[in-house]
DNA sequence: TCGTCCCTCAGCCTTTTGGCTGATCCTGCT
DNA sequence: AGCAGGATCAGCCAAAAGGCTGAGGGACGA
């Protein structure tokens, strides 16, 4: 049987090294390919169409991880795409799964877990990383945990630093209803400060 | 002349990985060992005695990176420490700097810049990334609001979120000291809440 | 030695925030 | 029509945060 052939698109270096090294000592998946950017990515996919691509989602400049993968999946079915990157973030999981992302893989993971996914990807199996599929489990068990649009225009509104009597007239309603409207954010969002929702915001949806 | 010897820390196999292969390529230049935790770090450094000690700031549990500098640099001054991590946070350098490292390092920096960088620190030189550069002379411009490197240790855990109370217990000072440090803080970034300092913190600063 | 800066802490007071309960209005769905 | 859920508001209370002043100890350089 021939081995499979995988393209890396990381914009470090560094990973790309450390990943390619780690590959290389397995017999059965060949790196055919590297790319630093999402651009670089589709190119490379067109040039090699490897089986699979290990993807990074934070790219630097110019298009993300997820848009790559999107576009790699409109384009051509038959390349597997695996996210390979350092943070386990909701909104990042859901939108790479959305963007048709076959596994979920973190940058701390096991050599066995790395090569036990690229093998299961190319047999259409999904790998995902232990603490990633978790959240993912629990986003599906607790499908009411999901933001108003009115929280979620607060919530938004919030990370920029405002006080409830702020957040009021900026959207005309009244301080009672800014903290109704907290008091509820705050529960979906498991914390119990204004503090700790501004963080959370701001990491796991990238608000910025 | 004998080679340097390099001990890696970073909590990524990958990355450690991916450093050893690109230094591998440098004959004056050897990895002893590897470390994937401060803790690990501290007892690799008293086992080998590296020349130079290349560090990830973020390493999952445990220890931080900054801390394991401190610890180094307390017991043993002949280790340079290189700061090699992926965001270039004003906080973290100050912290870094401070903490006793030679040079700070971004992990899209190019192979011949991780190399001279390495040179350099068994040299006594300080290398340091572009953008780290600039930002740190755009902060000795500026020399009054440069918050000190207690200063910057609590507005990073600031951003986690964190309550007064959670703050001094976490710094082992008191509540009135965490405040005293939160008005000058305040004062610095121009602004008058924790909300608008934790906002400003994570969007000037690249913190997460 | 003196001044300066950093880190530490205290007390007092006001403002803000958060928890709780309960309520009205509207919209969309059954 | 009835019901569910979203958005709006009120009042009350406790906890947290913030503003202010003052102060001691340690490090470091002039």
């Amino acid at each position: 049987m021939s081995a499979i052939t995988v393209l890396l698109a990381d914009d470090h270096l560094v990973v790309r090294s450390g990943l390619k090294a780690l590959l290389g000592t397995q017999p059965d998946i060949d790196v055919v390919a590297e790319a630093a950017s999402g651009e670089e990515a589709l190119a490379k996919v067109e040039e090699h169409s490897p089986a699979v691509v290990v993807m990074d989602l934070a790219m630097g400049a110019g298009m993300d991880g997820i848009e790559a993968i999107r576009r790699i999946r409109e384009c051509n079915r038959r390349q597997a795409v695996l996210v390979f990157t350092t943070y386990d973030s909701d909104a990042d999981i859901v939108r790479a799964v959305d963007a048709g992302a076959m596994g979920y893989l973190l940058k701390d993971a096991a050599p066995e877990e790395i090569f036990a996914a690229i093998r299961g990807a190319v047999q259409g199996r999904s790998v995902m990383s232990a603490p990633v599929a978790s959240r993912l489990f629990q986003q599906l068990r607790n499908p009411g945990e999901v933001l108003t649009p009115r929280e979620a225009e607060l919530l938004s509104l919030l990370t920029e630093g405002l006080s409830n009597r702020e957040l009021g007239q900026r959207l005309f309603i009244s301080e009672a209803t800014v903290k109704t409207h907290l008091a509820h954010i705050y529960a979906k969002l498991g914390v119990e400060t204004r503090a700790a929702a501004i963080a959370t915001a701001i990491r796991r949806e990238g608000m910025r």
